[in-house]
DNA sequence: TGCTATTATGTCAATCTTGACATATATATC
DNA sequence: GATATATATGTCAAGATTGACATAATAGCA
């Protein structure tokens, strides 16, 4: 969603994603690319073929400003740094109300169209979801852990950046346990009705 | 997604959001639309304007086949069936893997940046939030309650849709449910943080 | 020297999605 | 008669997203 801003200055979410990123510390674009995989990959996604336009938009309307920094042992980069204006912006953002919008969910869709599936192909399919968000939940868990012991102190800032990863990484954390949780419900439904039909064949 | 299939023909998530509410029941497009918010509208959406194009595709690939209802008190009408080879490939589609997408949350995002906003506004907005799902949830439970009390022994079948309605349901619940919890738990993170701040200004 | 992998930045076509624009019928209300 | 609302179907421009295409420097290895 582009907000509205005076004038023609907007600001998308993928935008302020960036800044989120940026308002931590200097980064380039590769480097946005990899911290959108671990910290923020638990609740946005972007290619590197959106991240680098942005920038440049970002840029254009005063957001963020580069520096080109030379390196002997790889390609030279942009480092990117986020402006005055930028943290102003973020921080308007930040509390600005949001319109919920739909989770599109391909595999609740599915679920939606599943009683035409074979119950075996169903079974398998929500088996394996379910071993997919009980690895999810584990990684989460363990950085939890790792956040609570090094960071400890920094957990009660709310004016800290560590706390605010914390706060996302805890919604993963219950996402995930939460989606398995649906996984396992439902393939224990239908393995339930599998065995009582393979003890009583005719009531298939 | 599109799904690629034999030769040329593809049908998307969309086209099989569509297929899944018509192997149900004969269905106009603005028919589609209300049960996309109702049924469906826990993990699909759409709007009008790309609801008619798409039946207009699914008639295209021979998915669904429509007939003119002349109504007296209304418009008329197209009343949308699913064919024999909509029926197959959505049946085919159910059990086919499915790659995760990210689930891009803004307000997620923007707790990821909330170390820059006013405590208080950061409270009023995740407050709000939970307030917003737990009135989904009670909506949801309510809607579950009615499924079990009306459609009792179908939500043993896995071959009935009202047991797939009724799971799709379930991940509806859960969700509010966790998502309810996690404002919860961050608003009284929050309000907590505060309380200390009142009673030792100094320590803010 | 050639091959591969990592780092680094970019463009672009195709697709998906939103929200506005557009039109028309029938009912209810003022 | 005018106006508003619900039903009903469509188009379209702008923006978001994916995935492929494209290029180049550096390092490691055979």
């Amino acid at each position: 969603m582009r907000q509205e801003r005076s004038g023609k200055l907007s600001v998308n979410s993928l935008g302020f994603a960036l800044l989120g990123l940026l308002a931590r510390e200097r980064l380039s674009g590769y480097d946005l690319k990899r911290r959108m995989g671990r910290e923020v990959g638990n609740f946005w996604s972007a290619s590197h073929g959106q991240i680098y336009p942005e920038l440049a938009r970002l840029e254009g309307d005063g957001m963020v400003s580069h520096e080109l920094v030379e390196q002997r042992d790889r390609p030279d980069k942009k480092v990117y740094e986020i402006t005055p204006a930028g943290l102003a912006a973020l921080g308007e953002w930040v509390t600005a109300p949001v319109e919920p919008r739909v989770t599109r969910d391909e595999l609740v869709l599915k679920a939606y169209s599943m009683w035409l599936a074979k119950p075996e192909e169903a079974l398998a399919l929500f088996g394996e979801h379910e071993r997919l968000h009980e690895e999810r939940l584990a990684r989460y868990e363990e950085i939890g852990a790792w956040m609570e012991a090094e960071w400890g102190d920094d957990l009660d800032r709310l004016d800290s950046p560590r706390f605010a990863s914390y706060a996302t990484l805890m919604r993963g954390i219950m996402h995930e346990r939460g989606y398995a949780e649906w996984c396992r419900w439902l393939a224990g439904r239908i393995s339930a009705r599998l065995e009582r039909r393979e003890r009583a064949p005719e009531n298939g």
